[in-house]
DNA sequence: AAGTAGGGCAACCGCTTCAAT
DNA sequence: AATTGAAGCGGTTGCCCTACT
């Protein structure tokens, strides 16, 4: 029955790694390539259990990592991205090349929680604290050219009706989603409309082809590693506004680039 | 200079999903 | 079809470092 045994766990190693398993472990997966944990640890010397030489590669040894602050507009994504996906930090990390799930929920958690606080903005919603009727239409605005130090802009929307659209165009989206994370309902135990949530978004129906966008299977779930937006200038990948020698097409091309839900597979 | 508090981050834990048997 | 375990994920913990008193 099932499968055979994972790794003798009273024979493993706790705690931080040395330089030695560093060095051996990255010595494997160089010359092996990375996957079937299970029998890594005894194929490359190692006395850790297969999930923990996993999670050191990904988080810590892979060649690809970033390291090092985050921009300002990695964080501004992470935001926007946190506020579709909720805590989904490894689709969130599939955003961010060379970031791991593990960096940025901690970052998550020891910066913007408090950086969007202070801005009086729940980190949990993304809507802003002491609003006093749900209704009210307050939203967050990323625009570039409203930014400051200060961070996100408040507005009231003024087109209730194109709101709704959008918010409509959302749930689409991220419904197949959704109904296998509630924590997707943000607590409201309702389908997700977004009803006060304006990203400024421009999402077509799913059918449309774009030449610039790959529109192939994204490979799934690669731990982290980037998915990176095909066929996009860096500002449209960020979702970010169109920079002048942009040549990305408006559709996607646009701020919104990263909110093609094609491409955020989940599994 | 020493002690303490708080922040940051690496690693572990426990749960879920999926695949192998 | 049922059972079992690997893989993956998110939450949490604990250690280390730095700033403050």
């Amino acid at each position: 029955m099932g499968r055979s045994p994972c790794c003798e766990k009273a024979h493993t190693n706790k705690g931080a790694w040395t330089k030695e398993e560093d060095d051996r472990l990255t010595a494997y997966i160089k010359a092996h390539g990375e996957g079937c944990w299970r029998s890594l640890p005894k194929a490359a010397g190692l006395l850790r259990c297969g999930k923990s030489c996993r999670l050191r590669w990904i988080n810590y040894l892979r060649p690809d990592l970033k390291r090092g602050n985050f921009s300002h507009e990695e964080d501004e994504l992470i935001i926007k991205l946190h506020s579709l996906l909720g805590n989904k930090w490894s689709l969130i990390a599939g955003r961010l090349p060379g970031r791991t799930d593990n960096e940025i929920k901690n970052y998550w958690n020891t910066h913007i929680r408090r950086k969007l606080t202070s801005r009086g903005i729940d980190p949990v919603t993304h809507r802003a604290i002491n609003s006093d009727h749900a209704a009210s239409n307050i939203t967050i605005s990323f625009e570039s050219a409203q930014r400051d130090d200060k961070g996100a802009v408040f507005r009231r929307d003024a087109e209730p009706a194109k709101a709704a659209a959008a918010a409509a165009a959302i749930s689409h989206h991220v419904d197949h989603h959704h109904r296998s994370n509630p924590q997707l309902d943000w607590g409201q135990g309702k389908p997700l409309k977004c009803p006060d949530l304006n990203l400024d978004l421009c999402i077509s129906p799913p059918i449309h082809e774009d030449p610039m966008v790959d529109t192939k299977p994204v490979v799934k779930r690669e731990a982290g590693v980037g998915v990176g937006v095909v066929g996009l200038c860096f500002s449209c990948s960020m979702g970010l506004p169109r920079s002048s020698d942009c040549k990305c097409s408006s559709f996607m091309g646009l701020r919104t680039a990263m909110l093609d839900f094609r491409s955020i597979e989940m599994k």
